[in-house]
DNA sequence: ACAAAAGTGTTCACACTACACCCATGG
DNA sequence: CCATGGGTGTAGTGTGAACACTTTTGT
């Protein structure tokens, strides 16, 4: 039975909105789809969707990037809520936004074209509907201070990955170039990563090591009162 | 008249909850009050209400702030969004929290009473209602990211302020003591701030100068592609 | 042999840390 | 005159920035 305090209140629309990103070809891309509905329908949009009533937000972001992505475990943070009054302008909804980092290397084309979506360059993007431009734009802001005080960086890798990979993603995320001894110096110092023994050669002759992130070597450096910091 | 897409779905409550702070006899203060229905009536419980259908998350949020303080223009920013299912044990509500340093030093106490509010220290905090306590260490974590990159710590003063007092306030915020040459080292390095003729004569016999925060320099500042950290 | 990307150390400037004594005043 | 908090400088250490050449290998 429900306290009558609850009764006489508004009822809203709740969207999750998701910004999904990928690397690759040492490019962010951001997915995008073409809106299905009325108003504004084919324009570009932010993958998303209406909140159920049996659902947490994290659940009902979870469900969006699962049906997009055919991808589980996806590691997601909760960028905020936009409750303008007329951002949508086909009724009042109140919007939370997530971000989400995809593993690029492994994705399904296929769902690609069931959704009308496609991967798009973060520095070309086109005008989104409603206010998905400003969510992206916090987004990328909220991503680069996880990736600067937490190693989040790794996520958009399976597992494994080159370093000049890793810098050229980092190059991407904050829009500058990097030094590449300084950089590398960084990360040997940390010591969180395995040098693997296989070798990328698809990018270059030489072919560059693959490395990947040592979760207790994190646990150890935490350990002993340093905070991760790139 | 609105599209069918959107008339087929859920509608939820929407409340708003403001995490409070200020700052008084070199402590970080929250202002708390009595939950004033069921369920959990009478246990602690931040400041907060319902959205309304008229006005938009920041608006709702200004709205409280300035039921419970009488303050305007008060510095606010948005914690996050609140969605777990039975987070609310009344109803299902989502809760979208934001965090709000007022001046205290000019406080009504008045309207304490007549809300049945109170002031706490930080490091005295009750047991909250629902998930009231994750909002406050969510708040002053968000708090701590704000104060070291952009120059809010401010907003806690009414125009002047002390060095003492800024650093008892920094030390309360970060939770650690900090070495007062050092402090007021960079603070004057970052040359933001204008010495006043003014002392302040309560907190000790000698008395400490005013300074004040001046916004034109900080233009300067940023002019520069200097950024602000503290 | 050459093009293209991987890999590797040192120096310098600056920011952060640690640290101790004198000053002004009210009681 | 003394207790209380306000105010001041320097030396050392560590972190971030700048910088150029050799190695590997596919074509």
């Amino acid at each position: 039975m429900i306290p009558a305090y609850y009764t006489h209140n508004s009822r809203f629309l709740i969207a999750v909105d998701c910004i999904i990103l990928g690397f690759r070809h040492k490019e962010l891309h951001l997915l995008l789809t073409r809106r299905p509905v009325e108003p504004l329908k084919n324009e570009w949009s932010l993958m998303g969707g209406f909140m159920d009533e049996k659902e947490s937000l994290n659940e009902a972001a979870e469900k969006i990037l699962y049906r997009y992505t055919r991808q589980r475990n996806i590691y997601m943070e909760q960028v905020g809520a936009y409750g303008e009054v007329n951002r949508d302008t086909g009724d009042r909804v109140i919007s939370v936004a997530f971000f989400a980092l995809v593993k690029m290397e492994n994705f399904d084309t296929s769902l690609a074209r069931q959704f009308d979506a496609r991967w798009t360059h973060i520095n070309e993007l086109p005008r989104l509907v409603f206010d998905h431009n400003q969510m992206v734009q916090d987004a990328l802001k909220l991503l680069r201070y996880k990736v600067s005080t937490e190693p989040v960086i790794f996520n958009f890798f399976e597992k494994r990955f080159t370093l000049p990979a890793l810098q050229d993603l980092y190059e991407a995320i904050f829009q500058m170039p990097l030094d590449k001894r300084n950089f590398r110096k960084k990360l040997t110092t940390m010591n969180l990563l395995d040098k693997l023994e296989m070798k990328e050669k698809e990018s270059s002759k030489r072919g560059a090591f693959y490395y990947s992130f040592n979760q207790k070597k994190f646990a150890r450096y935490l350990a002993q009162g340093k905070r991760f910091s790139l």
